[in-house]
Parts: C-alpha cells; sequence; structure tokens
DNA sequence: TATTGTTATACTCTATAACTATA
DNA sequence: TATAGTTATAGAGTATAACAATA
C-alpha cells in the first residue's frame, strides 16, 4: 500500500516500454517547442525534406520519409492550405506534381530549425557527444535489422 | 534522381525520428510474436501488472501503469470479456473492485513469458548486455528528465 | 501493366471532460 | 471534497484498398 508507482521494476526492464516512454518525452518536448508555430513532427519532417530536396514529386517525398503515399496527400494538403507549399504541375510527368516552399514556407524554416535546436538543447543537454552517438547507433541497428530478413544465428 | 530512401542523412541523425522507429520496430515484433494471444503491448502489461499485484484495484493498477484511469477501464473489460482476469467488488470499499487472473488467465500467464522472451531474443540477440545496460539507462534517463522541473544550467 | 495522386476507411494509442456512487 | 469506475469523445499516427488519370 506504501508502493507507488515506482515499484514496477521488471516493466522498468522491457526495451519496448522505454523506447515507448522515451519516444512520448521526446515528442511531448517538440510539441511544447513548436506548438506557437502549430507544427507536429511530421509536418516538420516534410517541410525539411522539401527543403532538401525542392521539386520533389509526392510520391518521391513519400518515398524518403518512409510513410505510406495516401497519408504524405492528407499532410500536403494541410501544408498547402497554410500557404507554406505549393504544387505545381510537373511538364514532365503529367501525373506528378513539383512541390515546392513557398516565400511563406521557406521564411519559416529558419525558426523551425532554431526551435529543433531549442528541442535538442533541452532533450539531449545531459547526455555526451560520446553518448549520443552510442544510442543514435543502437536505436538504429533497432529499426534497420527490423527490415532485414532473419539474421544469421 | 539516383537517390534512394536511405539519402535523408540528416533526418537520420534526429533522436526522435530514430526514437519513433526503434520503437515501431519492436512493437511490430512484438505484435507478429503475440498475434497467436491476440493480446496487444499494453494487455500484456496490464496482465503481467495483475499477476505481481492481485488484488489491486483498477485504480491503482492505472498508477503502476502510469496511463489515465479512463483507459484502464476499457483494458480491463476486455480482459474481463475474455475471461483472463475477474473483478470483485471490494468488502474494504465499495467504490472499488479487486482484480485478479481467472485459472485461465493464469494458465495463459507462461506462454505469455516465453513468447516474450522469444521476442526479446529476436530484438536483442545483436546487443551485449553492456550495450543494452547502457540503452535502457540512457532511454530512462530521457523520459524520467521530462516529468523533472527545467534541470539547473 | 505500373505509377501518381487521391478518397475513404479503419485501427490503435493517448488524453480529457464529465457523470455516478461512494468515501 | 476527494476517490473509483465509467462513458463519451477527440486527436494523432499508421495502414490498406480502390479508383482515375497518366505513363
Amino acid at each position: 500500500m506504501i508502493a507507488n508507482a515506482a515499484d514496477n521494476s521488471v516493466m522498468d526492464d522491457w526495451l519496448g516500454r522505454n523506447l515507448r516512454r522515451a519516444t512520448s518525452a521526446v515528442f511531448n518536448n517538440f510539441g511544447e517547442e513548436f506548438a506557437q508555430f502549430k507544427i507536429r513532427p511530421a509536418l516538420f519532417a516534410v517541410l525539411t525534406l522539401i527543403e532538401s530536396h525542392p521539386g520533389s514529386s509526392g510520391a518521391r517525398l513519400s518515398e524518403l520519409l518512409e510513410i505510406p503515399r495516401a497519408n504524405m496527400v492528407l499532410l500536403l494538403r494541410e501544408l498547402e492550405q497554410r500557404h507554406l507549399i505549393e504544387r505545381e504541375p510537373d511538364p514532365a510527368n503529367r501525373r506528378a506534381h513539383i512541390v515546392l516552399l513557398t516565400p511563406q514556407g521557406a521564411a519559416l524554416m529558419p525558426k523551425l530549425h532554431a526551435a529543433q535546436a531549442r528541442h535538442n538543447e533541452h532533450t539531449e543537454r545531459w547526455m555526451t557527444p560520446e553518448e549520443r552517438r552510442f544510442l543514435i547507433a543502437l536505436l538504429q541497428r533497432i529499426w534497420r535489422r527490423a527490415g532485414e530478413i532473419e539474421p544469421g544465428l
């Protein structure tokens, strides 16, 4: 009865639970930092991708982000309605659109990158560069392994 | 144009994105391993909690799992309808219920723990014990820091 | 036949407000 | 006033099927 929420020591060793809670904590801080811009993680990823790959098609962007095309459509529509991106017909392929940042969108990017820097500072301040590299490397091994055939025993 | 999905090197350094993808990979494997039992991660956590804290109330379980009470209600209802748990009125507190595993639920637990062992083997086989400890410690620092007041600068 | 954009849909997780009965 | 269980609801993320226009 005196037990508190910290006595579930077994579950605190579960990798999946620790991953989920860490993800939630990081995304919550992202939300606080980006709330003033009404930009969610997925929107920031798409904007950053368009900034570094201007003129890509929606299908190409969905490949790069590794999300279904149908979901990219929703994100691009939202960004277009907010006048942060524009879609032009691609003269070389009349099925496709060319996606670009509007001047408004381009002007917003430096503010978003600054918010990201504050977000990183908040969530990573207590990590050494070595710890961060090690953490990222382990996380990448986890999700990259998942797409592979059964690893050799 | 020759670029593939692996050329988004900048985003591959984002902590939040790596956390989300690693979480997704681990939970996808969990889903494959537990599909035969139709048990999702949240259901497994609740069953494990009831096993280690038999007779707790729903409110107590939601505290231990750190999820809203309203969500615990849905999980307990599902488990009760599947005859894996039972809820009795608490004679000492007529607002509360006592939650227990049914014989069926208790009989299922060893199979679930075996599935968890296979799941862990699959997702952690390539990690050394030291790497795993370090990873868990870093993840816990991330979600524990999030609940704290602003750390001293 | 395959690709692009799109609509519709569905499922899960997470979170909050508000009600009731009990304390 | 506070707690336990509950209902209803809403938002976001994720995923698939299917269609029209185009290649």
